[in-house]
DNA sequence: AGCACGCCGACT
DNA sequence: GTCGGCGTGCTC
């Protein structure tokens, strides 16, 4: 019924990357629908574009003095881009922000096709006929001509960027050029799989009987479409990836594709090739060292139906698949299915299980460690639940032991490894075994700090402390800013200044000093920045040219070390002490994960976890690797306090450059939201100083909003987002996060 | 991106 | 004056 349509016409044109209005002709009045095609004119010649409709609406939004002209018409249905326009305001209205920037998460498409296709320009004249037209190009003072034409002659040919830029020639010149027959315009494109490899199909296991059920039982929820989404819950070492590869096969012979989502860091190699050999040319593989150019290739080839696989991060759920049949998320309980820094900030799970939905697709979520959220959702029967608890050729999960560091301590044991754990190490170097020692988080305790004032020393942009690296500089893990190690306290000027630094640098330098002779590896941020330095370290400590691996989370997962004997944990309460709700879940992760690394091959392994609270339930039941207890005492706490997920919870993030503007915006925040929680009976809680309270010069204000249900924050941001836009976004810039990864 | 508008220098 | 060329700015 309504009256004004909100149409997109162009994303790769960012100047044109913004709705406009058009009115709605009354035959189209009943059927226009939003994630519709449509023929629109556009411009003052009135071209004929094509566009999108993002949103209907009775009234014009824009102002009086500007024409609304109308639709011409619209084109038939687009399958796959209607679908992911439609899952692109789903998730502008579940997760906040514009639809332009959904649209952008959802269809990247455009944006890097445009950096792909390089034109050329080449010139297409004898030098006699040159020699003429710069006569005559001289004689009329026609610059930009000659100076195109002069370029043209000595290069033969050139970059269309190039002519634009360097030369200043607009390209209404290289047009002219073009329609007198000058010159000739080329544009590359060319599709190619960056991986080559032969065979396919050669690869297939035998399954067990707890595989072969998983199976059966997704493919019948498959069929039958009795539930959104099941969860594989599999102990390290179970075989997951083969169920997966038996349900994609399926699947796939009927007609059907799949994406397959991994956590970043999983991504190997290894994985890789097993895809491949499995099912050959039709898998794609979406991964980070891929060029922008690749990458849209990849996706080109998706939506042409060349591929039935896409395997690939959090955005491969965004593959335009037409037929989508399956969406697996491996390693579902992993942080990194959280977008965090861009907006919207989406969850992959949720958002696949939307996206599942509109073709009726099923949604597979495996698992170790299932997050709170599935198995509660598995526990109420809304998800279908397999387990998977016979490991490979019957091996046996590793002896786990506990130590209680601060016994260590009073036996006078000041170094960073117990003697529990030295032991340990000791023998399988002994035994030319290798040894994985994980520590939680780097930069968590490398911060300089006074010993006289007791001031820490921050980085001058952000409210966070500098770290002390080996090299003598300080530096900032967030923006970047370093400086050479200081003298004096810059607050009291004292000189006495310390740190303590336990980074994996110091546990390195430590196990250095106490076996001299064993060959050691560090993984972390500062040793896998260049691009093969994940892939480097991890092959090099595969094939044994190492001994000890030291490292943080990120070298628990891909790789299987089928010589690591013994694992060790550093420090195994230092998430627990992280004040959000989600710190025992992701201590139980980091734990269960890590020790599943110990004992992948024929001889037995060893798991020692450090720890100041070795009576925390989160540390007892990772060492019974004991899932269902962890869950239900951690449930209980999360349904006593609300937290997802039994309630939900919403995080408004305002910032704004200057302190006053952040603080006004905050005041003004803050009566908003009171004004709508009293109707709702809804907790709201600050608005209060952001835990970083300025980041790159921009000061941060949180508020929290928890809720019953997921809905009801969803209206309250749809308040404040109109709220917003009516007052005129007077300061700064509000931005939400449901069910944060970190949250107080 | 593509199109038209309007300025500017050259030539009738 | 007027004509062709070229930069600029807008597109519901």
């Amino acid at each position: 019924m309504a009256e004004y349509a909100q149409i997109i016409v162009d994303l790769s044109i960012e100047k044109l990357d913004r709705p406009f209005t058009y009115h709605v002709p009354q035959e189209l009045k009943e059927i226009l629908r939003i994630g519709d095609l449509v023929e629109v004119p556009f411009g003052r010649g009135n071209r004929s574009l094509q566009g999108f409709v993002i949103g209907l609406e009775d009234e014009r939004s824009i102002s009086a003095n500007i024409t609304v002209k109308d639709i011409r018409k619209k084109l038939p249905e687009n399958g796959i881009t209607g679908h992911l326009i439609a899952l692109a305001y789903w998730m502008k209205n579940q997760y906040g922000g514009t639809l332009n920037q959904a649209l952008k998460t959802v269809l990247p498409l455009k944006k890097t096709a445009k950096e792909k296709k390089v034109s050329y320009v080449e010139l297409l004249l004898p030098p006699k006929r040159v020699q003429e037209l710069r006569e005559v190009f001289q004689r009329k003072h026609a610059v930009a001509r000659l100076r195109l034409l002069e370029a043209l002659y000595t290069e033969g040919e050139l970059p269309m960027s190039v002519i634009g830029s360097k030369l200043q020639v607009s390209s209404a010149v290289v047009k002219a050029f073009e329609e007198e027959g000058y010159v000739a315009i080329r544009s590359e494109r060319r599709f190619r799989n960056p991986f080559s490899f032969d065979g396919g199909n050669s690869y297939r296991p035998v399954l067990n009987d707890e595989q072969r059920a998983a199976v059966e039982g997704m493919y019948a929820h498959f069929c039958k479409k009795d539930v959104p989404a099941c969860l594989l819950h599999g102990v390290t070492g179970s075989g997951k990836t083969e169920v997966y590869m038996e349900l994609i096969q399926r699947i796939v012979s009927q007609g059907k594709q799949v994406i397959v989502l991994i956590p970043e860091i999983a991504l190997t190699y290894q994985t890789m090739m097993r895809f491949y050999h499995r099912f050959g040319e039709r898998v794609s593989i979406l991964h980070s060292r891929l060029s922008a150019g690749e990458r849209t290739d990849q996706l080109e080839r998706a939506r042409r139906g060349e591929v039935d696989i896409m395997i690939g991060p959090r955005s491969a759920l965004f593959t335009p698949f037409e037929q989508l049949g399956l969406i697996i998320l491996d390693e579902e309980h992993e942080g990194t299915y959280k977008s965090e820094d861009t907006i919207p900030r989406y969850h992959a799970r949720e958002t696949a299980i939307y996206r599942a939905s509109q073709t009726k697709a099923l949604v597979v979520l495996g698992s170790a460690t299932p997050s709170l959220e599935s198995f509660y959702e598995a526990k109420n029967g809304n998800y279908g639940y397999y387990k998977l608890e016979k490991r490979y050729r019957n091996r046996e999960l590793p002896a786990v032991s506990v130590v209680d560091l601060r016994a260590e301590l009073k036996a006078g044991n000041r170094s960073m490894f117990s003697r529990k754990l030295q032991k340990e190490i000791a023998g399988a170097l002994g035994r030319k075994e290798q040894v994985m020692l994980f520590l939680n988080r780097r930069g968590m305790t490398g911060f300089i700090s006074c010993r006289s004032c007791g001031k820490a020393i921050k980085c001058p942009h952000c409210d966070v402390s500098l770290t002390l690296h080996k090299d003598g500089k300080m530096k900032c893990h967030y923006c970047g800013y370093e400086t050479l190690r200081m003298k004096n306290c810059p607050a009291c000027g004292s000189r006495y200044l310390g740190g303590f630094s336990v980074g994996t640098q110091k546990v390195e330098e430590s196990i250095q000093a106490l076996f001299p002779s064993a060959r050691v590896l560090r993984m972390d941020a500062d040793t896998t920045r260049s691009k093969d330095g994940y892939e480097a370290i991890l092959s090099g400590f595969a094939n044994q040219e190492a001994d000890v691996l030291v490292g943080t989370q990120m070298i628990v997962k891909g790789h299987d070390f089928p010589n690591v004997t013994v694992v060790g944990i550093l420090a195994a309460d230092m998430s627990l002490l992280a004040d959000d709700f989600r710190a025992s879940e992701r201590t139980f992760q980091l734990l269960t994960q890590a020790a599943g690394r110990a004992g992948r091959g024929e001889k037995p392994g060893k798991v020692v976890i450090q720890t100041y609270q070795p009576e925390h339930f989160a540390i007892q039941t990772a060492k019974q690797q004991n899932f269902e207890e962890f869950y239900e005492e951690e449930i209980s706490y999360r349904q006593l306090l609300s937290y997802p997920p039994c309630g939900h919870m919403m995080l408004i993030l305002m910032k704004a450059e200057k302190e006053e503007e952040v603080e006004q915006l905050a005041l003004t925040m803050e009566a908003v939201v009171n004004q709508i929680a009293e109707q709702m009976s809804v907790l709201v809680i600050g608005p209060a100083d952001a835990r970083i309270k300025k980041l790159n010069n921009i000061y941060r204000k949180t508020c929290y909003i928890k809720a019953k249900e997921y809905d009801q924050l969803v209206q309250i941001k749809n308040k404040i987002e109109a709220y917003r836009e009516q007052s005129g976004y007077r300061y700064g810039t509000v931005s939400f996060d449901f069910d944060p990864m970190h949250g107080a």
